[in-house]
DNA sequence: AAGTTTATCGAACGAACGTTCGATCTTCTC
DNA sequence: GAGAAGATCGAACGTTCGTTCGATAAACTT
């Protein structure tokens, strides 16, 4: 018998989004995790519906049987990576916000924070950004709770600063709220680390555009300071080789 | 024997994106855009791979062998939705910046086109804005082609805007465009007309957003004069019902 | 009205899918 | 070192998938 009713209530109550255990074997949750990486690769490549447990059972090395060990659904497995990928999203946020008051500074703070773990973790955000429906039912409930409370988080930010520095604009916070997520979660899409800026340096451009939009002077310095001024031109291929996204 | 070879080489010529033939037969056409209108719905509401051949024939009241005479593959199926609607968007695009000059004003022209045809077809623009990695070979490539030039005539108005009226800031263009197609090509995740703004003050708020940003006075009025003022307080419900995304 | 093309459909094919079962092998416990 | 528990796997099951085939019905042509 697997215990992946233990994990479950477990992950439920864990907000590290780790899932570290104190009673569960090493063995068991290395290889869990191996093969949640190469399954979270391989359907950020194909997609949840064309990445079949068998594709993904060569991938990790194992038989398509010993997936079951693991897991017991191919929902289930997509689950664990969009779980524990929004709380560590979550939590990662949470903990950078700490001691941060300023609104303009906390929409810096998640700005980067998102970008940050987007550039580590991009098969990952991809996977959680992409495959939003094709979970059902509780497990989808359960990723939509933390989702949520990734909104809200977001958009109190929005909501003080558009109190605070825009008190008499018409805009509406929730629309600014998705705008930026809009931005941040359309990454996936076109961004290559090989060829685009630095991490740093996107995030400046998003914040300084989200406060200042494309006409005022930023609010905050772009250069990361990492190679080379970003007064430049951009690089010459840019021009034909950036559609509407990747590939 | 159809006449789907004679419909592509066409579509490859036909700038309008409606497909209309001097030679084709009113009754194959008008039956044939029954059925791409119900697979859009279908595929807009499972998605490409769940939506089987099956259930759209089921749908638009068709035979499953019957599908076969109108789309030699389901992959061709899903190639003519796209094909046309980012024609149609490309077209529109083009036709409604005629005799616009001012890249401020091409700009709001771009952002309200685009929403604009966005609300008018959500699904099909869902189905483009999701799918874009279920085609593959020259179907892809034939999308990607229209997708470019999409990119270009926006990047050129960024790149236009910034160098008129931001010659000193050092925004990417590229991102720029990136971050807009990311704010616009997420409306399908979130906006749901029945209960979110109209399309006309969506538009409005993303152009300024996009040139004065979150801080500064908006450039262009915001109220479309179609349903009260809007400056007043948000939907009620808006704070606890917007998540993420919708559903 | 005959003949030709177009439209439609039931039935079937082969492949791929998620999942299960029982047996085998490994690792841990005492 | 015997026995239990965990881990792994080949083989198979039942379904669903995209696509094809041959026959029939409807619509056009002359």
């Amino acid at each position: 018998m697997n215990r992946q009713g233990i994990e479950r209530s477990f992950a439920s109550e864990n907000q590290t989004g780790t899932l570290v255990s104190n009673e569960t074997k090493p063995r068991y949750d290395e290889k869990l995790n191996r093969i949640l990486a190469v399954a979270t690769t391989e359907i950020a490549r194909v997609g949840y519906d064309k990445a079949s447990m068998r594709l993904v059972s060569k991938a990790a090395g194992v038989s398509l049987a010993g997936m079951y060990h693991y897991f017991d659904s191919k929902q289930r497995m997509l689950f664990l990576i969009q779980f524990r990928t929004f709380n560590a999203l979550l939590n990662g946020l949470l903990e950078q916000l700490q001691g941060v008051d300023d609104p303009l500074e906390q929409l810096q703070v998640m700005v980067r924070a998102h970008v940050g773990y987007f550039a580590n973790n991009m098969e990952a955000v991809k996977v959680c950004s992409h495959e939003l429906e094709s979970l059902t039912g509780d497990a989808y409930e359960q990723t939509l709770r933390i989702r949520t409370q990734y909104y809200e988080l977001t958009r109190g930010i929005i909501d003080r600063l558009l109190e605070q520095h825009a008190p008499s604009s018409s805009f509406d916070p929730h629309v600014a709220t998705m705008c930026l997520f809009g931005t941040l979660n359309w990454l996936y899409r076109w961004y290559h680390p090989k060829r685009d800026r630095s991490p740093t340096v996107i995030a400046n451009q998003i914040v300084n555009q989200c406060l200042s939009g494309l006409l005022h002077a930023p609010v905050v310095p772009i250069n990361d300071n990492r190679g080379g001024t970003l007064t430049s031109t951009i690089a010459p291929a840019a021009r034909n080789m950036h559609p509407m996204d990747e590939d």
